[in-house]
DNA sequence: TTGTATCCCATGAATTCCCATGCTATCCCC
DNA sequence: GGGGATAGCATGGGAATTCATGGGATACAA
């Protein structure tokens, strides 16, 4: 599972530390390392382990094969996504495409989003992580986690 | 079942004692620590076992992919969160950032609230533990527990 | 050759691990 | 019931390890 907000530097030949934390979740056997796509939704990136993309395709496996949103997430997804392996430090060297899609310079931070995660500019994300506060503290009677008053472990954790 | 209240000692490395009985719950075999993030209400942090953290993710998948109110939730919750795991002695190192943002230094308070706890600068909590009672006190008639009258473990608190 | 990507090694800082100590609560035996 | 032994717990400090990061060397392609 993917958590926490790691800021990383973006050095020179390219390469950045995947935070400790992270590397830990994608350890799948066949591949280590991550999988990047540019993000359809705004200028950062989206990543996971091999088995997220593993996940998305068993997805849209149920999907019909001529529907036109399976089609064009296989296009976005599949087909602009890098296969990015660890060097022995635990860094990834991320293509300059890439880069520029997200306006990525000297330092990039890394969004654990459970599932999966995205990669921004700071800047960019330090606006957006409030406002991310504010909806979710307009929105917190929503997070509500199903009760069961009657069980004789409600509320058990463990 | 997180219970009580137990103020311990931040040190001067940032370590915490994490209450005996908190950390009874919290094991899970995959991952023995705790999981800690800033409320979006107040100037304290949030907190559970990761087992928690799956049960939000649960529910957040329910949700549309593209609602403000999910995105809001994984961005100030999943990302602003931060792992701690226990040393030997059962204790966590709290990230600065966190610490500033509830005020912690020397003392910190650990509120057992069922399924998750909070972790609040002592004094800031004394006021709010007065509040409660007086608020608990004019909603008493809410508390009422529905269902099974014979139930045959009525009352166990395991 | 020139640029690019990959591998290997070095380093400082931050974090984690390990051991020691005092206190408290519990247990057991007299 | 009293008193001592014992185990669990919170806490302190030093040592060892991990981690992020920089730079050089090597392989490959244009």
């Amino acid at each position: 599972m993917f958590l926490s907000r790691v800021t990383n530097a973006l050095d020179a030949k390219g390469r950045i530390s995947v935070p400790a934390d992270f590397r830990a979740v994608v350890g799948d056997g066949s591949f280590d390392g991550i999988v990047v796509w540019p993000s359809f939704d705004g200028a950062y990136l989206e990543g996971g382990g091999i088995s997220l993309l593993r996940d998305y395709q068993a997805l849209l496996e149920n999907m019909d094969p001529y529907d036109n949103g399976r089609i064009a997430f296989e296009r976005a997804i599949f087909a602009e996504s890098r296969r990015l392996s660890f060097d022995a430090g635990g860094r990834v060297s991320l293509p300059k495409e890439l880069a520029e899609y997200a306006n990525l310079n000297g330092q990039v931070t890394f969004i654990g989003l459970g599932r999966r995660f995205e990669i921004w500019n700071p800047e960019g994300y330090d606006v957006l992580a409030g406002e991310a506060r504010k909806v979710a503290r307009e929105n917190r009677h929503r997070l509500r986690l199903a009760g069961r008053i009657n069980s004789t472990n409600a509320g058990d954790v463990s």
